[in-house]
DNA sequence: AGGCAGGTGGCCA
DNA sequence: TGGCCACCTGCC
């Protein structure tokens, strides 16, 4: 015989602080490229990262979030955390060179509010492992599958729905050492799934050095992601803007290639001739500037 | 139906 | 240093 589980309260709703994004810039960060872990449900959202399965709702004056979870014990300030809530980001966007720069003025006025995230370092390693050449549905697909198939579920809340389609954490890298890498193929990685099998390996022979990694200024943890199989300049800098709050990190897609080329005249510029445009054009916070140029070239490119 | 996709690593001049 | 190409495979 089992007893019953004593009744927790249920988790109720909340109003996030400090921050209404309207429905468009909401899903630009969350679901525009910086996290491969959020879906739409009927009322919203619901995201997991590390422990955390947090939904979000949107009403007519304010965002509000609730976690499913039973944990993490202070859901609010994993939240906080991973949202940038530390951070003053209408502050840091104006100190940003709009007044001089035109179209990085129009990318302002078309995604009020958008922010970095700041999501689990190993996590967003993993995620951007996967991006090479594919989509952000499929990147999506193949964290789904990770997920599912390799990572543990998270435990919920009593009350929580149980129609969340997320409730397993993305496999940790001493996880993903013991997967074959057939199975790791076999959740649609295709060639990727040498580089997270070659990482995982890199990472298990070296226990801290991801932590440490995370710790270091930005060059200096770059020169270390760069050690990484499968990691080049990109990846590094995705992992260090969206799992590492470095926002000096500048990756250069090929939106933000398109976008230098025709809207700042950089036609036929290597990436490598990019970067280091952006970082000097940009400045100290040229990510939170590339994030602005990569969601309006997204959405309003084709002209 | 088939080319293409948020790159990286290896090889060659 | 710079340019090219293989690498997997599901989607539009």
């Amino acid at each position: 015989m089992t007893l019953p589980l004593p009744r927790l309260a249920p988790r109720t709703w909340a109003a996030f602080p400090g921050w209404n994004p309207s429905p468009a810039v909401l899903a630009e960060t969350i679901d525009g490229g910086q996290s491969f872990r959020w879906q739409r449900t009927a009322e919203g959202w619901t995201g997991v990262w590390g422990n955390s399965l947090v939904d979000l709702r949107q009403r007519a004056d304010r965002l509000e979030w609730r976690n499913l979870a039973r944990t993490p014990p202070d859901p609010s300030q994993t939240v906080t955390r991973y949202f940038g809530g530390d951070r003053d980001w209408p502050a840091l966007t104006d100190s940003l060179p709009w007044r001089s720069d035109p179209h990085l003025a129009q990318c302002l006025a078309a995604f009020p509010g958008l922010r970095i995230l700041r999501q689990p370092f190993g996590e967003t390693l993993l995620g951007f492992l996967c991006s090479a050449t594919k989509q952000i549905v499929q990147i999506k697909q193949m964290c789904a599958l990770l997920a599912a198939r390799h990572g543990t579920e998270i435990a919920r809340h009593e009350m929580a729905p149980d129609s969340s389609p997320l409730p397993h954490r993305l496999p940790s890298w001493p996880e993903l050492a013991h997967i074959p890498e057939a199975d790791l193929r076999a959740c649609l990685l295709g060639f990727r799934a040498r580089y997270i099998a070659g990482t995982a390996r890199f990472l298990t022979a070296r226990p801290g050095w991801l932590e440490e990694t995370e710790a270091l200024p930005y060059p200096a943890a770059k020169a270390r992601l760069l050690e990484l199989p499968g990691v080049g300049e990109k990846v590094a800098d995705c992992v260090l803007l969206f799992g590492a709050g470095q926002l000096e990190a500048f990756p250069v897609d090929t939106w933000v290639l398109k976008s230098l080329a025709r809207r700042y005249g950089l036609d036929h510029w290597k990436p490598a001739q990019v970067a280091h445009f952006g970082r000097t054009h940009f400045g100290p916070l040229a990510g939170l500037a590339q994030q602005y140029l990569f969601a309006w070239e997204r959405k309003f490119g084709g002209r």
